[in-house]
DNA sequence: CAGGATCCTCGAAGATACTG
DNA sequence: CAGTATCTTCGAGGATCCTG
């Protein structure tokens, strides 16, 4: 079986589209330093809505990457994770960031030159 | 100057929504492999319209990652290539992609289990 | 505090048709 | 062949209010 992420109807194309999109990464990024509760992850993100952050984090949740844990002590709460198969994210998604990091002003210079 | 993706007035952030979307993925991916033309590609990319193709091709365009050339020979056409900045985004698509890749059934299999 | 529900809008993206 | 132009639709996503 073929996981070509060029073929339109192969599962691979589906879990590139789960992945590669700015909020999954950014919180991914995020929650691959420590465990984040709700609140910190909102806080930390920038511009994110609490709709986008719950939606990504359910998306994120349902496909294996990420778990949610209950706080019972005060103040009460959840915190996300990463799942270990979320773990394995972390590779691809740090050399993104970094990437976005490092290449920003030749981003920034190319686009003004042309 | 701060460039952390974390922030979202951050000219980083803005760098990662160029290139965290799926087409740009898949497109970078694709050129990655060697030069493509326009039809090439739109055939090689199952599911791409030529609108979205275009758009893309030209984003990448205006920030320096993806130049076009003018094929003068028969059959006239354009040809794409990565730029060297493009080249330097290879190793986190490659990434992502191979993730992608290797990682599906797990994604399916964390799917059904949940 | 951490969401679910609802409403609404605006832009992404498909379809189609035309051009150098 | 490699696009551009136009129109339209559809759903992502913001704003707001409500609940356990």
């Amino acid at each position: 079986m073929e996981h070509d992420v060029f073929l339109a109807d192969c599962p691979a194309r589906t879990t590139l589209q789960l992945i590669a999109d700015a909020w999954s990464v950014v919180v991914i990024h995020a929650l691959g330093q420590r465990p984040h509760r709700y609140a910190e992850l909102q806080e930390r993100i920038g511009g994110i809505s609490k709709k986008m952050l719950t939606q990504t984090l359910r998306k994120l949740q349902d496909n294996g990457l990420v778990e949610r844990r209950r706080i019972p002590a005060a103040p009460p709460g959840s915190e996300y994770r990463l799942t270990p198969l979320g773990e394995t994210l972390l590779e691809p998604v740090r050399s993104l960031a970094r990437w976005a990091e490092q290449n920003t002003e030749a981003l920034l210079a190319a686009r003004g030159a042309d």
